[in-house]
DNA sequence: TTATATGCAAACAATTTGCATCCTG
DNA sequence: CAGGATGCAAATTGTTTGCATATAA
């Protein structure tokens, strides 16, 4: 499997997009970055190693990588926008609604059900995401103390 | 099943928190507004009724509705969030990520899947949520036309 | 060389908040 | 009455954009 950088540059370079050296410096921050993080995170990480880099590069960055199918959306969030490199096999997320802890999960009775779900009506799905609100186990616990 | 705004009421008077002739239009005004709205439309509709409503009332309204288990944030928004009044019966979603269209669905294979596998991470689950991202039958129609 | 990218600051849009006033309980 | 709720306008915050300048191809 080729390194993240060379698939981006094939792609950046067949749609007359450049790989200047900010692009090249956030992408391989993103393979340091694993999980779930935001665009603020991101650019805190890169000005690790060069301060420079201005926020609307970061912003602008991750919206074509996210148009190149590279990073996709979370739509977990509580007013900001959680990325997630495209893992190579799907997973989804459990959320505490409590104190916000996000488990991942992999689930090949999902992946089926989807596929034929979209097929009954007509979709042609390319991705999926199933977020499960509720609560953690430390939370069930402290909120049974607590007696609220 | 009593009308929504005698358990809101309840709810609110356990809570300390009042009924006003405000909130009281913003839940009437929910319960004529099915499906999924952002703050400004329920603001709109509100509107219609009393003009003078602010849209921070609402806006404060909603969030409160939130927190009370009444209202629930879609997460599909792009840039803007998404309500729904919590319904009796789980259903998801399948968007169009071309046109927007959004189809509901219902899946009771989901619901038992979803439980078990909370029940595995020790979750305690209060909502779930799935999102199919992917073409329309429209849209698939519509781009094999045009051969992008 | 020349169109694409960047950095900066200003613009935006959705949402929240401070405060004087109003009104429910 | 007293404390919660409202309306208004100002403040915040995440994100986008215009423009002069820098740079990859």
């Amino acid at each position: 499997m080729k390194a993240l950088v060379e698939q981006v540059e094939g792609i950046l370079k067949f749609r007359g997009k450049r790989l200047t050296k900010q692009r090249r410096l956030i992408i391989e921050t993103l393979k340091n970055l694993q999980g779930h993080f935001d665009v603020q995170d991101l650019h805190r990480r890169v000005e690790e190693a060069d301060h420079r880099i201005s926020l609307s590069t970061v912003y602008r960055t991750v919206n074509l990588l996210k148009e190149l199918g590279f990073l996709r959306a979370l739509d977990i969030g509580e007013g900001y926008t959680l990325y997630e490199v495209v893992p190579e096999f799907e997973h989804h997320h459990l959320v505490c609604i409590r104190c916000g802890r996000i488990v991942e999960f992999h689930c090949e009775h999902c992946e089926a059900i989807h596929r034929r779900l979209a097929e009954n009506y007509g979709f042609e799905i390319v991705s999926s995401q199933v977020v499960l609100q509720g609560y953690c186990p430390k939370c069930r616990e402290e909120l049974n103390t607590e007696a609220l």
